[in-house]
RNA sequence: GGGAGUUUAGCUCAGCUGGUUCAGAGCACUUGCCUUACAAGCAAGGGGUCAUUGGUUCGAAUCCAAUAACUCCCA
């Protein structure tokens, strides 16, 4: 058989993938297994793969994988969310590109064109998952704003209207003037950016100016702001009720500089006396803290703004101008006019949409929201009480910190792209004869205009609310409306895969979507979605910088596969990602994953290039030891691995996985038995190693998922035609992932003292530079009729290179020393032992025990620890001393032979 | 400004309710090897005052307090 040295993932990827879609094992129907569910956080349909995807992607494949391979009838449902800005944006860019401007369409002309785009550029990234090999079901692949999703949506938000937890009502939302429209708290970042911080002078109303050396207290006031453009907007400057120094405009009225409106001052213990100069201008259409106090005061509120971030006619002289143009402009002629005292150099948090990047606006306006309260308290009960568990636990308190302090949601989006709001508005005379505009929320036209003629009698025109909802309120409901769970309640597949199992996603959407599922799950079905949720890390460059496509310091995934193969890069993702924990990504990380597929690759090759007895052959004895120790590792290697996924150390798991197969199974294992160059292996031994092969890459399969299905493949040995066709039908995917078994902890420590033993003879002789060919003798002195255990000898020998082992009682006179706990052992030397060197060697350890031992012995001393500790732990402290002491005295012994 | 978290080997991280080889793993590093599976490899080896200070205790990486540095979330 010819099998290439290097293992080439490439050709083996693409087959393997091609064959499980082919064979339709991701496919998952609803039957009498246990189900095992996880839904997708829907990727961005605008979106292409970065590293973040493929951690987060990678992470469900594995336990996706594994709960298949333990038989639980396992889905993985995949889809993309319409992401109504982004996707504007692209749209729009389209548009552009054909010389169409978007004013110049109609709203269905618009979204003929959106639908266009989404076909044909939209959701390539669950193209490119595949190349990564998730195991998605992508006969269920879903889209936010498919039919089932749509409607879900729709009837999600009329009910929610019903129930008296959606309403509609003016409020200052934050504006995003690039995207021209309203979005959510949670979609506002706030960054650090230098600035300005402007001191104006607000006279007082009929104040001669310049009188009094234009001294503070006397005429004017000074105010300090950050956005000098807003003042024309201003009606109103607060101070502190206490602050000594404004006592005297208590009632007075001042005006606002540039503009010439005269405004009141106000008092208000809001304000922060050590800020700026303790005075402060009051916008109310423009700030939400002063839209408060406005609130509070009665006073006026004037919008200067256009919704694209210009200024309207409440401008004056400054309207049409873009804010930012307007705050030059403006100080350049206040400055002119007098009116400015001083300009300083100023850090604040200026918020930034999270999707266009422009600077937010707060704005008054109408918009749709929906009422957190009641909602937030279930959501953060089930939480609390365990009934879903966050990996890891500490983003907890996350979670309750954000529910405990919710505000109500804006749901509404100025934007065409996404689900229309059920809305609909009439004019009608009142009774009293007042022209009122109302509104009935129904699933459609018809039921709306049922609606209209039920409850005002109105039979006109209607017409619908132009905005659309919130992404995040149709992805709030995906672990419900993946399953068709709100139009069909009962439906079968509701019933059989929902509650999902887990949820795997990145910790900066816990509010956007994690907390918002939770609460739809309770109000829809009145179960939690999940009943866990692990929250990955985010993927960062060398530096600790968060990859981002405007620093261009993330690899694209796809090449990464292509250099490493995608078995490489989903380990070097996992073998860095505990939960939680940020991985700083290196793309050398992902060696360690190739090497590895290639490590395995040739230890396929080594056992495929055995021959076989085919008569009875006498099985060896160290290789029947070497099979039963390796199964004994296994089991209790499984039984840790096992442990780990229950507490979702996935790293951890694959780290035990990864070292049983390279450490155990091939540098151990392998070697043991291991036929001489040219001599067969007893067909018993092979069976049991194929066998051994195959479990392992069972176990590491949900790891790396194209190899090992690969080497499973080849492992099986085709004796007739029927069985080769058998086996080309099949898939690892298939297989059973072995459990855990009792194993015998004595025999893996006998191993473990064997291999101490075998370390001992090889660092022996690569210390003193002997070949490893040269075959040694072997003499272990047991002391007080402690044995070392025999069973091993054979693989001592073996891979010791030693000829043989002897048990005696006494000192062997001209040869090397080395110890394995109390068991001293002796290996005779042909040439002449360095008498120095080895002299040097003993004392050195030899200092080492008495240190050991005079800590020991410190501890026994003290009477309050022999008394006050348990007697177990004094007991192992008396065997430390005399382990210890007959160290020293072997030791001793040993430098005085040498002496001699 | 409020809250949460982190700090253990050169790097990335384990270390559960204080007590056995409790100071660990992988990578990196050093030395020797192209030994008929693998140089993407084999064998052996070196490496840490567990951030700092103080406290509790017979005993602290582990518990408590303060300090410092860093990270994240919220306003």
């Amino acid at each position: 058989m010819e099998i290439a040295s290097k293992y080439n993932p490439r050709a083996v990827e693409e087959k393997w993938y091609e064959f499980w879609l082919e064979k339709k094992l991701f496919h998952s129907e609803p039957d009498r297994r246990r189900p095992y569910t996880v839904v997708i956080p829907p990727p961005n349909v605008t979106g292409v793969l970065h590293m973040g995807h493929m951690l987060n992607n990678t992470i469900q494949d594995v336990l996706v994988r594994r709960a298949r391979m333990m038989g639980k009838n396992a889905c993985w449902v995949p889809g993309t969310d319409h992401a109504s800005i982004s996707t504007e944006a692209k749209v729009v860019k389209m548009l552009a590109e054909r010389g169409i401007n978007k004013r110049d369409l109609s709203r269905d002309e618009y979204m003929k064109y959106a639908w266009e785009w989404k076909e044909k550029y939209g959701g390539i990234i669950l193209k490119q998952l595949r190349k990564l090999g998730a195991s998605c079901d992508w006969d269920r692949t879903a889209f936010t704003m498919d039919d089932i999703r749509y409607e879900s949506v729709i009837q999600v938000f009329v009910d929610l209207y019903n129930k008296g937890l959606i309403y509609r009502g003016a409020r200052m939302v934050n504006w995003d003037p690039q995207a021209l429209t309203a979005v959510s708290d949670e979609e506002v970042i706030y960054k650090e950016s230098h600035g300005k911080l402007f001191y104006l002078k607000y006279f007082v109303e009929n104040a001669e100016r310049g009188t009094e050396n234009g001294e503070l207290g006397k005429d004017y006031i000074v105010v300090a702001t950050t956005r000098p453009e807003t003042i024309m907007g201003d009606t109103a400057v607060c101070v502190h009720p206490e602050d000594e120094r404004y006592q005297w405009l208590k009632g007075k009225r001042v005006v606002v500089p540039g503009v010439g409106r005269v405004v009141p001052i106000i008092m208000d213990e809001y304000v922060d006396r050590e800020f700026g100069t303790g005075a402060l201008k009051i916008t109310p259409a423009h700030d939400i803290n002063d839209y408060n106090l406005g609130m509070k005061y009665s006073l006026d509120s004037i919008d200067i703004f256009n919704d694209n971030g210009t200024l309207n006619d409440n401008g004056g002289k400054y309207a049409g101008m873009d804010r930012f143009a307007c705050r030059k402009a403006i100080m350049k002629d206040l400055e002119e006019a007098g009116l400015v005292e001083k300009i300083e150099d100023y850090v604040n948090k200026v918020g930034h949409s999270e999707r266009t990047d422009a600077v937010i606006e707060p704005k008054l306006s109408t918009q749709w929201f929906v009422k957190m309260s009641d909602i937030a308290k279930k959501a953060l009960e089930v939480v609390e009480d365990g009934k879903i568990k966050f990996h890891p636990d500490k983003f907890r308190n996350t979670y309750r910190h954000w529910l405990e302090n919710i505000k109500d949601w804006c749901i509404s989006r100025q934007l065409w792209w996404g689900h229309r709001i059920p809305a609909w508005y009439f004019e009608r005379i009142t009774e009293s004869g007042e022209r009122r505009t109302e509104v009935v929320v129904a699933l459609n036209e018809e039921e709306a205009r049922k609606l209209a003629a039920e409850k005002y009698g109105y039979t006109g025109e209607l017409r619908q609310d132009e905005d659309v909802l919130d992404t995040w309120f149709s992805s709030w409901l995906w672990p419900i409306s993946l399953f068709d769970g709100i139009r069909n309640p009962d439906n079968e597949e509701i019933k059989y895969y929902y509650p999902t199992d887990d949820l795997i996603t990145a910790p900066d959407i816990i509010f956007f979507w994690v907390a918002r599922m939770i609460m739809a799950g309770e109000e829809y079905r009145g179960e939690v979605p999940f009943k866990n949720v692990y929250f990955t890390g985010i993927v960062r460059d060398k530096l600790g910088r968060k990859m981002s496509k405007s620093l261009g310091n993330s690899p694209d995934p796809i090449e990464l596969i292509e250099k490493y193969g995608a078995d490489g890069v989903r380990m070097g993702m996992l073998l860095t990602a505990p939960a939680g924990n940020d991985l700083p990504f290196d793309e050398s990380i992902c060696e360690q994953g190739r090497n590895f597929a290639n490590k395995i690759w040739n230890a396929l090759r080594l056992v495929k290039g055995w021959t076989v007895e085919t008569e009875n052959g006498e099985r060896r004895p160290e290789n029947e030891v070497a099979v039963e120790w390796m199964e004994q590792r296994m089991a209790c290697v499984l039984e840790q691995i096992e442990k780990d996924f229950d507490q979702y150390r996935l790293s951890e798991a694959l780290m035990n996985t990864y070292k049983l197969v390279w450490d155990d199974f091939c540098s151990w294992y392998l070697e043991m038995v291991k036929p001489a160059y040219g001599t067969p292996i007893d067909k018993e031994t092979y069976d049991a190693t194929i066998s051994i092969f195959e479990r392992l890459m069972c176990m590491l399969h949900p790891f790396m998922p194209f190899v090992t299905e690969e080497i499973w493949h080849l492992l099986q040995d085709a004796d007739s035609e029927a069985k080769a066709e058998m086996i080309a039908q099949s898939s690892i995917m298939m297989q059973r992932m072995p459990a855990s078994v009792f194993y015998d902890q004595r025999m893996l420590d006998d191993c473990t003292t064997a291999r101490d033993v075998i370390a001992g003879v090889r660092n022996l002789r690569n210390s003193r530079g002997l070949s490893p060919k040269e075959a040694l003798e072997l003499f272990v002195v047991c002391g007080d009729g402690k044995r070392m255990n025999s069973r091993f000898d054979g693989i001592v020998k073996k891979l010791a290179n030693v000829s043989d082992i002897k048990y005696v009682d006494t000192k062997v006179e001209g040869a090397v020393s080395f110890m394995i706990g109390t068991t001293e052992f002796f290996v005779p030397m042909s040439q002449n032992v360095d008498v120095e060197a080895e002299k040097k060697k003993l004392e050195e350890e030899l200092r080492y025990a008495e240190g050991f031992l005079a800590s020991v012995m410190k501890k026994l001393g003290n009477e309050k620890f022999v008394n006050g500790a348990p007697e177990k732990v004094v007991a192992v402290e008396r065997q430390k001393k005399a382990d210890a002491e007959q160290k020293i005295a072997a030791l001793k012994a040993q430098i005085e032979n040498l002496k001699a």
